[in-house]
DNA sequence: CGGAATGTTGATATGCCTCAACTAAAGTGG
DNA sequence: CCACTTTAGTTGAGGCATATCAACATTCCG
């Protein structure tokens, strides 16, 4: 397994520019790791972090909890991925991190990233691009989830899954790994189990995708892009894949 | 009208501390203003903006657009906002910005706020703040649009918009603008106009609230956070407002 | 091998959409 | 200032997508 720092660093440069300087303070950062099972929570809505996390392995997730007790995810983390960047700077987390997957993260303290930002601005930067990416993204969800009917709405999701996986170099050629069952497939995307069981059916009856045992295969991405309206600009990646 | 300066000034102390020099150079940054007649375009999406928008006066909206032609509105901006802070290390544009209203905006270029940013940490970090309440404000219109029935939903971004006008100091008691045609309505939340308009009926005939003449009305704030589950701890303000 | 979690299927209900007609309000030009 | 036009909002009928409830099948896992 790499680095922790240099998972964090080869995220950074798909968006960002750095130099030789950033790599060895980001390098230098101080950290810890952490195991999770399955659903463990990171952190809790409510709580005050004093650490940023770096996923390093396995899938992570950001969610809500609804008075009904449903849960409604906001977004997935892979290998690479700064989850709760955003805590940097908000005192009280106004949403749960939880592990969706057996998976490995770094923590990072906050005191640690402030002062590389005083230290090395343009490691900073890339950092609060980070941030900013992860808001292009919520954008994103507001506009699937209240735009598009459920199935194109699956196939946008799938669409982003595996773009991101392949922008953070952990995708199989065809396939990624996605280790959502349907009923979390329904809180990410906002439909009940039934009707996202129903949906999938369908979309692997097309033959463009297929998803079973925790692994994503896209089959005809074209199409899957064409029902899912997927276009991967606001991931604002500096080269973005070719598919 | 007060000056510009002092609109974002105020926004920015509604969540961090700054100090006298922060506020400083804060007035110290260069600006233009631009006004804008309804449904004006700031900017479009694929530009490459070299300014950052803060609102003086009116509604500002961003959207994005989809292949149906429909639009989504992802937020609205309202005096003191700076709902593109994100462009600031976002090269191009995966939405527009528009005004709903007749407004009026102050451009400041991304290299005085750099160029603050350098000087005055601190006055960095309450923009980096802001744009981090911008991601909660959307991860918040996720759960919002694809979690609730339509009524919740609406109740919820009534409550919303209330609470950060009075935050921004521009509510009056009881009420605030919300210039939203229901056609606008239906894009925010995310539903056809003939349904927005039964819901909002049903709204009105509980006597909670009332929006006419682009003015919201809240006339029962607790059954209105009550029925949209509101809870404003992801707006991260300093000092909630009592209401 | 047995039990729990996950996924499939069917029947029924319903919230919201679409289409369409109509009404009301708000600009606009003579 | 009024007639005209345009835009915004209301209402109704009918249909469809998705929810809910419930039974059953399957897979996973200890």
């Amino acid at each position: 397994m790499p680095h922790p720092h240099d998972i964090l660093i080869r995220k950074l440069q798909a968006h960002s520019d750095l130099g030789g300087a950033d790599l060895k303070a980001i390098r230098a950062l101080p950290h810890t790791s952490r195991s999770l099972s399955a659903n463990d929570d990171i952190v809790r809505q409510g709580d005050r972090p004093t650490t940023s996390v770096v996923v390093l392995h396995g899938v992570v997730a950001r969610y809500h909890t609804l008075r009904s007790g449903r849960r409604q995810y906001l977004s997935l983390h892979i290998t690479g991925d700064m989850p709760d960047a955003q805590t940097l700077f908000i005192e009280r987390l106004d949403h749960g991190v939880c592990a969706i997957d057996k998976s490995e993260v770094a923590l990072i303290p906050h005191a640690a990233i402030l002062a590389l930002f005083q230290e090395r601005p343009a490691a900073g930067f890339a950092i609060w691009r980070e941030t900013l990416i992860d808001a292009a993204i919520f954008r994103e969800a507001i506009t699937n989830n209240s735009g598009r009917p459920l199935q194109a709405r699956l196939a946008h999701f799938f669409c982003e899954q595996y773009y991101r996986a392949r922008a953070n170099g952990i995708a199989k050629p065809g396939s990624c790994r996605l280790p959502l069952s349907q009923t979390q497939l329904g809180e990410v995307v906002g439909a009940s189990l039934p009707s996202v069981s129903r949906a999938l059916q369908a979309l692997r009856r097309t033959g463009m995708m297929d998803l079973r045992g925790g692994q994503l295969h896209v089959h005809d991405w074209r199409r899957m892009v064409e029902l899912g309206e997927f276009d991967p600009g606001y991931l604002h990646l500096r080269r973005p894949s070719r598919l």
